[in-house]
RNA sequence: GCCCCGAUAGCUCAGCUGGAUAGAGCAACUGCCUUCUAAGCAGUAGGUCAUGGGUUCGAAUCCCGUUCGGGGUACCA
């Protein structure tokens, strides 16, 4: 049983005995003992002082008499003001170690094959343009949490819709028709996604010309974006190949093929991945089906003009359009549809999309329209609503060109790991791939944990003039701790010092500043647990830095591999092994790799 | 207009379901590479937790008002 059960329980044994009171769990508060107070664990006794009438100080003493007497580990306590600090003895922290050393999968909870099935949505890219900081904050976060979720016993799915058809993909091809000459990502030497994305920038050059051009003739602005030629002409591209024109769909196949090949190395370079991807252009019809049967069922409502409602009123959100009046679909149509494939496709328990805040509204809605289609499954969708990147200039725009491109941004860090690293002679041992290899495992740690670190439901802040940093509160820091951690571990090795052999011989007593590194390591599992249960990657980020900067503070400047010490020697060598683990499993969990050294 | 979210050090962010003196990093300044990796460590300085009320033994945390910022709001995705 862990402490902290033991005293609640004992805890609530006294107060019954003491002052005859039933307490609830809520009001046995146990938290961690503040660093400046000496001890493990603080009882708050405030709450019990109505019944014991007697003063915080003296309800406190009874209580840690009543401890100290009962429970064991409990060493010993004192009291400040109406907190009972408690001591617990040196052997349970170091039989924790143990525990945490031995077991193969410390804080991780493997899924059986009744677990249930969770299916996370993430990245969900549309094919006229390159990801940008956006995107990648929504793909590490969602290959982040379903990591997580695995890790509490879920079995998950992960899972992308690719936006692939519609307007904007007609713009990028009728761009090309135009004023590509025939060229292919090939023959202009660029990556696939970044070749149409500049197509679909040049077509939205042209468009904003003719609007400008009609609005000087007198047009209102609406009209002119109505009438210019090319969105007329992109237009008719998206109905010929809604009714299946040869020339037009192989174009289009070939542009989303040079889309998906860029997209494919964006996404292996972030270390993201899925185990089932599914395409607009396959799934908007099924969600058309199912508005139809919406229609017949008298879910929905169609109007004169042919296009198609549902009034949300009753629940509290507003009447929301289903199908154009011309028959095509929206958005939401798409969502219906690629819903009722994957609950055909999986036995889903849960859907989790990951998609920005800015479609909470969106989110809303879907979910109660799946469940007035009856599904049962509409009510429990969860949305993962993640916050923006915004520049210091305010949010990222694509028309204004303040975006910032994922691909670059990636590059850059490599090259500003690798300038770093060598400056500071670090690597100098490998080879060269080896050495490549870490830099990019450091540029991409640096950016991932930049990301993971802040809390996802919350708007982020990225400077592209100030560059990610490598060092303080850094992805860096914590695999440097752990590389420092491997070094250690490879000399003591050196020395034949065996970390099973040293197993059973600890020191009766162990320095303050080890127990807390020992209690921070007992921690991790909950960590995991709180990590899961808030979906949030910022818990076990913000943990694994606090475990590495304390292991660096504490080790810094006292030896691990000091000799003729052992009982001393081999608790160190033991944390330092199980710190090490520890920090491995976290920053697997947010999709970080850690090196051997660096 | 209506709805949702946010505001903590110069900057970027932590602060768990209310608990002890408000926590890091960056930037600035001071020390430390004959000691297991200096992407590090030790230290100095920096705060009216936007603001006004309320709840309570206790509020950055919960409730209400105000200001500022962001997002959404019926044929974009």
């Amino acid at each position: 049983m862990k402490i902290e059960e033991k005293i609640s329980q004992t805890v609530a044994g006294a107060l019954k005995e003491l002052y005859n009171l039933e307490a609830s769990d809520q009001m046995i508060q146990l938290q961690n003992t503040r660093k400046d107070f000496s001890g493990d664990i603080t009882l708050v006794v405030f709450p019990f002082t109505r019944f014991s009438k007697k003063s915080p100080e003296i309800t406190a003493t009874e209580l840690g008499e009543f401890l100290k007497n009962e429970v064991e580990e409990v060493e010993d306590f004192n009291v400040v003001k109406g907190f009972l600090n408690l001591e617990i003895n040196s052997r349970y922290w170091i039989r924790n170690l143990q525990e945490a050393w031995s077991e193969e999968l410390f804080g991780v909870t493997i899924p059986d094959e009744n677990a249930e099935l969770i299916m996370v949505e993430y990245s969900s890219p549309n094919t006229n343009k390159p990801l940008h900081l956006g995107h990648i904050r929504n793909n590490l976060l969602g290959y982040s949490i379903a990591e997580i979720l695995k890790a509490n016993g879920y079995q998950v799915v992960k899972t992308n819709i690719v936006n692939d058809r519609g307007i904007h993909i007609c713009k990028s091809m009728l761009a090309w028709q135009k004023w590509a000459k025939g060229e292919t990502p090939e023959s202009a030497g660029k990556k696939g996604d970044h070749f149409v994305g500049e197509l679909y920038v040049e077509f939205n050059n042209h468009y904003k010309e003719e609007i400008n051009e009609l609005m000087a003739k007198g047009l209102s602005r609406k009209e002119a974006e109505e009438q210019a030629p090319s969105i007329r002409e992109a237009r008719d591209l998206l109905l010929k190949w809604e009714n299946g024109d040869e020339e037009v769909v192989k174009l289009w196949q070939t542009m989303n093929n040079w889309v998906y090949e860029g997209f494919d190395s964006t996404y292996k370079k972030m270390g993201v991945d899925f185990d089932k991807i599914y395409y607009e252009s396959e799934t908007y019809l099924t969600g058309k089906e199912e508005v139809i049967r919406g229609i017949k069922e008298g879910i929905f409502e169609q109007r004169n003009d042919g296009s198609v409602w549902v009034d949300l009123t009753a629940d509290g959100l507003d009447n929301k359009l289903l199908l154009r009046s011309d028959g095509t679909s929206v958005y939401i149509t798409q969502d219906i549809g690629t819903a009722k494939m994957r609950f055909k496709d999986y036995e889903i328990d849960k859907m989790i999309y990951v998609v920005g805040n800015e479609q909470n509204y969106h989110f809303q809605v879907l979910s109660v329209i799946l469940d007035k289609l009856g599904y049962n499954w509409g009510k429990g969708l969860y949305h993962f609503s993640y916050g923006m990147v915004e520049l210091p200039g305010g949010k990222m725009k694509s028309r204004e060109g303040t975006v910032v491109d994922a691909d670059d941004l990636i590059a850059e860090m490599i090259q500003v790991a690798r300038n770093m690293a060598q400056e500071l002679g670090k690597l100098d041992a490998l080879s060269s791939e080896e050495a490549e290899r870490t830099y990019e495992m450091i540029a991409l740690g640096a950016l991932k944990y930049f990301i993971l670190k802040v809390d996802p439901k919350k708007n982020m802040l990225f400077n592209p003039l100030e560059s990610i940093d490598f060092n303080g509160n850094t992805g860096p820091f914590i695999q440097y701790t752990h590389a420092r951690i491997q070094s250690v571990l490879r000399k003591a090795a050196e020395k034949s010092l065996s970390l099973k052999a040293t197993l059973p011989k600890f020191p009766a007593q162990i320095s303050v500043k080890e127990k807390e590194l020992l209690k921070r390591v007992a921690q991790f599992p909950e960590v995991v647990k709180e990590a899961g249960v808030n979906y949030s990657p910022a818990v076990i980020a913000n943990y694994c830095y606090e475990l590495g900067k304390e292991y660096n503070q504490f080790y810094h400047d006292h030896p691990i591999l000091a000799e003729n010490d052992d009982p001393t020697r081999d608790l160190r060598l033991l944390l330092s092994a199980t710190v090490g683990k520890v920090i491995k499993t976290g920053m697997k969990l947010l999709g970080i790799d850690v090196p051997e050294r660096m």
